[in-house]
DNA sequence: CACAATGTCTACCAATTTAGTGTACATTTG
DNA sequence: CAAATGTACACTAAATTGGTAGACATTGTG
């Protein structure tokens, strides 16, 4: 199950892919439409920012805004990012591989098998699923930053 | 990332089915063989009885067996009892449901759409894997218990 | 029947993770 | 300068994880 901060990150992302290109989105609208915590929230936006996704515009009128194009963002990078790994067992993990604890022999272990078919799976589906498809994007009246 | 709990129990059952028919396991041995420590290992093979998986024979001379035969259980089965769901998020479990957080829609929700096709796919091929997949099963001199 | 070897039960516990909150501060705009 | 914002960093409460302790019940053997 992912945890709470994956699944608010993924939402806060969600947010503001929608208002992409129209300027910053203070974090108090987003925590009012996502429904978020807003302290908690503020801890996200900020990690989100530290890993280069986000920019933000401090003092007044400020707030956030995607720097990337929703569709140059997916699934699989957020929750990478805050769940540490995609796969199951480490031994299957490309980020957090350990060594296999269930076998001898890791090129036929049968469980180790398995779990990497399903971690390569979810990788691929998390992998394609962009940002961009997520929202209605409106591009047509997109402004620039005035950063 | 699947928890120690359940990584233990798949170990264990793993080699209880190694030992299929063959009589009583020491749980000193299960640890021992399978490097858990034995306390914890005492509380996950009492559930996997509660749960109908294991037989136990107490005294001396006792030990645990499996009930059912190997090709009967998989690894669905466990990662569901120990990990609660098999899903990444609840609106796409099927035994741990609640109302999707993500969307107001789910019929059309599209995070919704990506992980339950991911909990599918994990869904099948776990139930796919039989504890009897995992070992060598010797099934020539397999002896009636006596219990 | 005594005793050793085993599993059982109930409780407890420490460390870690999760999901936040508190407080003070820095920055920007008007 | 004041108000509105994000920033930093510490702190914490609750839940989960990963166990351990100790007394007890059951069984086989001598």
């Amino acid at each position: 199950m992912l945890s709470k901060k994956t699944r608010y990150a993924i939402l806060a992302m969600k947010h503001l892919s929608s208002k992409y290109g129209k300027g910053v989105v203070l974090i108090s609208d987003i925590a009012k439409a996502e429904n978020l915590p807003i302290r908690f929230l503020e801890n996200i936006l900020l990690e989100l920012k530290k890993n280069g996704y986000l920019g933000s515009k401090p003092g007044k009128n400020g707030g956030y805004y995607l720097i990337k194009h929703p569709k140059e963002i997916n699934l699989a990078q957020i929750v990478r990012y805050f769940e540490g790994t995609i796969a199951l067992l480490y031994c299957v993990s490309e980020k957090a591989y350990q060594p296999c604890e269930f076998c001898m022999d890791e090129r036929t272990c049968k469980i180790k098998s398995v779990f990497k078919e399903i971690r390569n799976y979810t990788y691929q589906k998390l992998e394609q699923t962009k940002l961009s498809d997520l929202v209605d994007l409106d591009e047509s009246d997109s402004i620039m930053y005035s950063i």
